[in-house]
RNA sequence: GGUGGCGUGUCCGAGUGGCCUAAGGAGCACGCCUCGAAAGCGUGUGAGGGUUUACGCCCUCCGCGGGUUCAAAUCCCGCCGCCACCGCCA
């Protein structure tokens, strides 16, 4: 959610910036609408909070006539129905004003160009892409080490499911642990959150309307609330601390969370995303931090390192990329992707997304703080990013550490955790 | 899932229709006192919104949502949560 005020004072900002995301004449028919529904929001209001304090003097005369032995006469009846119908005006020029407002995406920072995927800029490149003489995909490599077994995922849970199996599982969980550790340490609190979440948390993420159909939700029966499976971690931190003023003193509260995420995503299989590289359900280790404002420009530096760090330590060929307006998501300032090095494919594929949400987020969500030596509240802002997606790692793994004799070299890191230095052919 | 009890401000807690514009206490902040502190005394102490150049003024909020009434923390209905007991428990 966008600043109201800040579109009252200074439109012409707002347009420009928005112009990044969407067509320009969209822009300004939306921010006309808003406009105006919100100057009939603030008559409507003047107009009821005057009767309000009639009705109230009114009140408190007649309960003093009446001590004193009059019998007053109640106002006419006529008034009453007026107040109702002022009220019920408000409730729906205030709930068309939600809607528009919630639609707006956030404002892309200064930084952040115009357009979609093509105008994203790789900042940094980590390494050179491993050579390997006969290239297997992880498809393949996964098989033929009995890692993932594809056909009892699908029998379990239909297509876009596949299911660990032995070394897999094994090294999936020794990721899912490593990372947990790394993340410890980086000093973020570990989360356990619920994997069901209510509406108000999608919405407040910004995840919802825009993308309600594109979760799994319980039927009605299952769960009268309507819960949601979540999609990512992200809706749950952040949906924790919904309606809460932080302790100053405590920002940046820096928080993760292990947990699968479950995604209808548009079925149809690219061929690059074969493989456990996209699915309905992947298990994914998210960090967090809700910051002051002037903290959050050094906290997305350090996310971006520290997930930087993590897939160097993994020993995978990677880099960085700042995504254009269009291709980041709407409820963020500013993207940068950490994309690793898939040699099957000659490309470079997401495994972490880290982002600055200004205050959209925390606005949608009511998370605040206090200003110190100020009674103000004011909302804090929010940072996200995945630390990372392991259905991504696993296979990147597989392929740049495969071997001629057709085993795979485990990443020194997570030795220890799989009790293993190599993976080898079940056959 | 059932039955019963409970839900008030930062916390404890009073309040069963009208000076509730929410008592009292604790905590916290500031001031007085003090060489300094404690104690004592005094003042202040939530959120959201409207309006105003500003000081301020006003509205809403007693778990949430409806209703009754000239008037609701208080009465009625529904929901949510917590506690206790019972039931269920792959």
């Amino acid at each position: 959610m966008l600043d109201m005020e800040l579109i009252r004072k200074d439109r012409e900002a707002v347009a420009t910036a928005l112009a990044k995301r969407l067509d320009p004449a969209e822009v300004n028919r939306a921010l006309d609408e808003i406009q105006r529904l919100d100057q009939e929001r603030r008559a409507l209001i003047s107009e009821i909070d005057a009767e309000r304090q009639r009705r109230k003097a009114e009140a408190r005369a007649y309960a003093q006539a009446k001590r004193a032995g009059t019998t007053p006469e109640p106002a006419p009846e006529a008034e009453r129905k007026q107040l109702a119908e002022l009220e019920s005006q408000l409730d729906e020029v205030q709930s068309r004003l939600r809607t528009a407002m919630s639609e707006l995406p956030n404002l892309p920072a200064d930084d952040v160009v115009a357009g979609g995927k093509e105008a994203n800029r790789v900042v940094r490149t980590f390494g050179e892409p491993p050579a390997i003489e006969k290239v297997r995909d992880h498809v393949e490599l996964s098989r033929a080490l009995g890692l993932v077994d594809h056909e009892r995922g699908v029998k379990l849970g239909g297509s876009g499911f596949w299911m660990y199996t032995g070394m897999g599982a094994r090294l999936e969980w020794a990721l899912v642990n490593w990372l947990i550790e790394q993340n410890i340490q980086a000093g973020y609190e570990f989360l356990l959150p619920p994997h069901l979440l209510l509406d108000s948390a999608g919405f407040a993420a910004g995840q919802f309307p825009k993308f309600y159909d594109d979760v799994y939700h319980l039927d009605k029966q299952s769960a009268p609330r309507g819960q949601f499976l979540l999609p990512t971690a992200e809706t749950a931190i952040l949906g924790a601390f919904q309606d809460e003023i932080l302790e100053t003193a405590k920002l940046p509260l820096k928080a993760f969370a292990y947990t699968p995420c479950y995604r209808r995503e548009a079925a149809g299989s690219h061929s690059d995303e074969r493989g456990t590289v996209r699915g309905h359900q992947f298990n994914k280790v998210e960090i967090f931090q809700f910051t002051l404002p002037e903290q959050a420009g050094a906290a997305l530096e350090a996310m971006v390192a520290h997930v930087e760090g993590l897939v160097e330590q993994l020993g995978l060929h990677h880099q960085t990329s700042l995504l254009a307006a269009g291709d980041a998501s709407a409820a963020m300032k500013k993207t940068l992707d950490v994309e690793v090095w898939m040699p099957s494919t000659g490309k470079y594929k997401e495994v972490s997304s880290i982002s600055w949400g200004g205050d959209y987020q925390a606005r949608r969500a009511a998370i605040r703080y206090r200003e110190p030596g100020n009674k103000q509240t004011r909302f804090v802002h929010t940072l996200n990013g995945s630390a990372l997606a392991t259905s991504r790692l696993f296979p990147a793994i597989l392929e740049h550490f495969q071997q001629p004799d057709g085993s795979v070299l485990v990443p020194e890191v997570l030795r220890d955790k799989l009790g293993a230095d190599r993976l080898t052919p079940i056959r």
